[in-house]
DNA sequence: TTGTACGCGTTATCAA
DNA sequence: TTGATAACGCGTACAA
């Protein structure tokens, strides 16, 4: 591979100077240098096919152009879309985008983020927030620009894009409640997370609302599984449930799978709500009906905020973005 | 935040140069520092909390510890397991991945491998490729050591970590026929990609094998919708289908709408088979049989080799995974 | 407006 | 075995 023009090369085709070439191949200074100068410059790197050197720069300026961004579990399909809009936001700017995938738990993910510091990434978008987390509130603290994502922590100094579980929450629940439910139980994820608690709250307020009352079965994380044995315990505990409102789409499909186990029908007998909204939700049997989250968008605006707060400019606190409800079969009037 | 310690900063503190301090820490050049010194200077780095400084170092020696992932879509559930695989392989190594996704066609492909190459990766694996390929010809000419996953093109220099489509294919051929079915026919995929055309070619080799006619409708990609515009063409053409035979699970689910549509039931009326066996597909109604790939050891395969090439050993040629077939209820004797 | 000189933190070469 | 020094490519005070 032929070794690729250097400054110093554009400078001698140019016939001035490396700082010269530099300041005017640099915007900020290119007012500075001689307009005649500056064409010659521009013409000589682009003949000679001139790009700057990231490293080199990044040594100067102490900064790479580069954000990490940490996320619990790749091979959730939740967070592809999250990246997708990350990744579209970051490379307008020039940005790029470095994956951590923390998998493996907890202290995983200090582990995880702090190999990412070490490589001088710019600033972090982190998916792995928990209500209390000491990971987050270090990073924050040591001075590198952070944003949340999808969770939130329970320390409003951290900026952070989620989606307004309250609202969400709300349209489900009000919803059912509309079709004539009157038993409508919650499965909840763990407390641990705000999506977890704060969809939790939002119900037993707006259950209690209504004049109802409140079942809530805690599932041990949001995965099928624990959906379905949480929906078997609520069936042990309250056998006369008519609807399900979940935490989220997956544990939603253990309730499928735990009504279906139990003789059921899912819609006629138990309705069912999701959360999320992910895709393919449309294609089960029956449709399943969800609150529906704008991830993309909520990945898009994370990294635009990071890149305020990169830029020196002040992030606003906790964005709140707006849910929608996707009606289907899976919730029909009692 | 306060400033890292330097290189220099453990030479001081331990007492000695900082190229000795840089020998000492090096584990390839620790065996020419005195045992002692290697002592002293291990425990001032050790109590300073220094972390080498990978920016700087990265300048000297023309390697950034990181690679390139150029994927065709990033929201696409199929790419989640591989760079689970991908990331999963890496960071044993030391080293990152850096994302581009390039989904805005082929052009954008170029830009984004280009845009990676500016950065400095040590290499770059692509999952994009199509069968014959101009942008991973030039990168991998240029010297940057390529490795492609998934798809591959035609030309067998360069190495690719993908399924073994022809197999695959024939475990849904002979599974149909199997079952009775003697009017199969393929959707599918895209002829200007491996797996479009390979799956085809597959197909149409096996069915002449069992003495069956060839039936093929090509979609003009990889996802739900050119798969039902597909089917509804195979039924104008061929009402007698009882089996379809899909080169994707997408395609496949466009199957499903299709058949429902035309007022047949899946499964009794027309057999389904996908390919790829993407998470959930046991939930659909009916749950889909489908060829299953091992994405997640495609993607730690792909790293695997990239590694050895970054590392100046030789590579392998094309590698083939061996499929699976996932029989579910889409399925049925005829 | 341009050139000089230095430093960012490392590693590599050469002497000692 | 260790130390001195240069170099990687770029940006930027400072001087001219």
């Amino acid at each position: 591979m032929t070794d690729r023009p250097t400054l110093k090369d554009v400078a001698a085709a140019a016939g001035v100077h490396v700082s010269t070439a530099s300041r005017a191949l640099n915007p900020a200074t290119q007012s500075v240098v001689n307009d005649q100068t500056v064409e010659k410059v521009l013409a000589a790197a682009e003949q000679l096919g001139y790009r700057p050197h990231p490293i080199a720069r990044s040594l100067r300026t102490n900064e790479t152009m580069s954000v990490g961004v940490v996320i619990p579990d790749v091979e959730n399909p939740l967070f592809a879309p999250i990246l997708a809009g990350i990744e579209a936001s970051l490379i307008d700017e020039g940005y790029s985008m470095l994956i951590g995938n923390a998998d493996r738990g907890e202290p995983h993910e200090a582990a995880v983020s702090a190999d990412l510091l070490d490589r001088q990434v710019d600033g972090l978008i982190m998916a792995t927030a928990r209500r209390h987390d000491p990971v987050v509130d270090k990073i924050h603290s040591g001075g590198t620009p952070v944003v949340l994502v999808n969770r939130r922590t329970t320390n409003d100094a951290h900026p952070a894009i989620v989606g307004d579980d309250q609202a969400g929450i709300n349209l489900a629940v009000d919803h059912l409640v509309s079709l004539g439910h009157t038993v409508i139980s919650h499965v909840a994820g763990p407390s641990s997370m705000s999506t977890g608690y704060g969809r939790r709250i939002a119900y037993e307020e707006r259950i209690r609302r209504h004049g109802l009352k409140v079942i809530v079965e805690e599932a041990s994380s949001f995965r099928v599984d624990p959906g379905i044995h949480a929906v078997e315990r609520l069936f042990e505990r309250e056998p006369g449930i008519t609807a399900i409102c979940a935490a989220n789409d997956l544990l939603a499909i253990g309730a499928y799978r735990a009504i279906n186990a139990a003789g059921k029908t899912i819609g006629s007998d138990v309705a069912v709500s999701g959360y999320n909204d992910m895709r393919l939700l449309d294609l089960m049997q029956p449709p399943m009906t969800a609150v529906h989250v704008a991830y993309r968008r909520m990945g898009a605006s994370a990294a635009e905020v990071l890149l305020d707060l990169i830029a020196g400019r002040k992030a606003p606190g906790p964005v709140l973005l707006e849910p929608s409800l996707s009606v289907r079969a899976s919730t029909m009037p009692h």
